[in-house]
DNA sequence: TATAGAAAAGAAAACGATTTCAAAGAGAAT
DNA sequence: ATTCTCTTTGAAATCGTTTTCTTTTCTATA
């Protein structure tokens, strides 16, 4: 039926050993056996079965990719940064959605663990302790992406997004202003919370008070906008740091549809980084986070890991700036 | 090191066949055995190997998705939908970015036999003869969702792209409209030629003639949309038809900056149906694709096959509409 | 109590590769 | 011609399951 190495050995009149050399690329092959046994992998287009091989040899050369949600553009296009270099590298990508769903979370690892995937890439939210522990005595490699954990204890990729808010938050101030909503969107609780900590500290050293009810929480989606709005008009919020890229443009629109003008009479600022800050009229400032590369430097990562070449630091931050668009002045 | 299957054997004081029917629920167990094996499987914390799984029983509980572009936001809600599917009937993806590339597709689909996937989602271009032959010779189950293939030789999921086009264009050429542009987008040629032959027919029943160079190809990105919008005004071609979003919502805002009210001076009509037609100003008319249960669906019925489940209707055609929204009169 | 038949359990052969270890072959040096 | 070394090859174990085929153990009936 399905022809198998043993075939290929018999067919070229050597061992599967010698054809497994000579399908790894091993050197100890004589030059003439390893035409002949290639010619023979030709005729007989002779694929070796991958599973097999995952068996005998305990690598995969699969990944595990752990996300909240490919269909956001924040996420497909770190998955897409990572996948063009695990493509590179050779290695295949199965990816898990789990809306930060804990449980969901674990069971994707596990079914990793299961899978022999030869590393993982986290970009989810937080770790439950037990399965942390069961990932190192399973010695999985595993490379946290734009999650900003604080624990050392893993390879990471991130920008600084504490400085990045400093920065903006800093520009704000400077400008005369002394109050700024900032609304979370459907990231992991640490991310989020490293950006409010960026605006937190910038409040602090600039001796002004931040409060604690210009945080709004609970809104993921483009569609909820308008209901955010009316809460920013209520507490007088002429300044909005928006986690989300949809939410903001959702903001600006409901404001337009209030008769405001943006940039006049509400600025509003996105962390996030994906096409549509291009894509709104007016254009939407942001924090320029380099979604693909964190993806690709972390799948470039992961892939030192599982090759066990030498990594001289783990724990990479990539450059970020601040792009000022026409939703700020 | 890792706990096997032999492992849980001898402690349970039972052959590794009894364990594994334990583990798959095989009912010729005595229930005290039963418990026994489960309690030892938990005690000793024990995770079946997948991939030894696989190659004992040939089922890897994978599929494979071909798809051109992941951070695309047409393909990813596809995706979605289809993950969630997979999900709930306990199936992983393996999704491999092509870019339309027909020798990617093959490599792809290469990968896909020689990891023993128990099935294929193809989202992809035109299917190589050859690359095809070798899936029906390995006989994994294969859905084509949302290519449009002419060919019946596959399962697929699509909506009625051709009467899609005839509404649309029947209700501008009622309105009293004589031509239109067509732009391209960064989707398959046969999806693309559909689209077409939509518009073709519809111009010819109602005996107008639709010029060739009315098509508008090779553009993909909104930030080539004053390009486009260039050669449409050239043409003078005030009503279009773009396959993709972020042209649509790129032409629109190019004729904004021209000085040109949409849709009093232009009609921009899309043929994508992602988030984004929500989100600009004015908000885009567009044929609504249900592309989230395209992917659910797709999955679906991959399912049926790959659990050789009964399918009446391989060829799925899902209903669609068009949401005329602020972008056309 | 014997016994047929069903239910439960085990032994061992797959599955299709890699990998280890030993053996054979080929030259080179003495 | 013999020995030694290095290269090339092969035999067989191994990876961790499932599955087939027996064998053993029950259960119910005669």
């Amino acid at each position: 039926m399905t022809v198998t190495i043993y075939d290929v050995a018999k067919e070229a009149k050597v061992s599967m050993a010698t054809v497994s050399r000579v399908l790894n690329g091993n050197p100890n092959v004589k030059p003439e056996t390893r035409k002949r046994v290639k010619d023979v992998i030709d005729r007989l287009n002779y694929r070796p079965n991958a599973i097999a091989r995952g068996l005998a040899s305990k690598r995969t050369t699969t990944v595990g990719v752990i996300i909240p949600d490919i269909s956001s553009l924040y996420y497909s296009a770190l998955v897409r940064g990572l996948d063009d270099v695990a493509e590179m590298y050779q290695y295949q990508t199965i990816i898990t959605n789990t809306d930060f769903n804990p449980s969901a979370e674990r069971d994707a690892l596990y079914n990793f663990m299961s899978k022999q995937v030869d590393g993982i890439i986290y970009l989810g939210g937080i770790l439950n302790e037990d399965t942390l522990n069961d990932i190192e005595k399973a010695s999985i490699p595993i490379v946290l992406c734009g999650t900003s954990e604080n624990d050392d204890k893993f390879a990471s990729v991130n920008i600084d997004v504490e400085a990045a808010m400093d920065t903006v938050i800093q520009n704000f101030i400077d400008k005369g202003h002394t109050k700024c909503a900032f609304v979370k969107g459907y990231y992991s609780q640490q991310l989020m919370q490293h950006f409010e900590n960026g605006i937190r500290r910038t409040f602090k050293r600039n001796n002004l008070e931040f409060k604690e009810d210009w945080i709004i929480d609970g809104f993921s989606k483009y569609d909820e906008a308008p209901e955010i709005y009316n809460i920013l008009k209520e507490k007088e919020l002429d300044i909005v740091i928006s986690m989300n890229d949809a939410i903001a443009i959702g903001i600006i629109h409901a404001a337009q549809e209030d008769g405001k003008v943006v940039p006049d009479d509400m600025e509003v600022l996105s962390c996030a980084n994906t096409r549509l800050v291009h894509m709104s009229r007016p254009t939407v400032s942001s924090v320029r986070t380099p979604l693909y590369d964190i993806g690709a430097v972390g799948m470039r990562l992961l892939t030192k890991y599982m090759k066990n070449e030498e990594v001289d630091e783990p724990n990479v931050i990539l450059p970020h700036a601040i792009d000022y668009r026409d939703s700020t002045k």
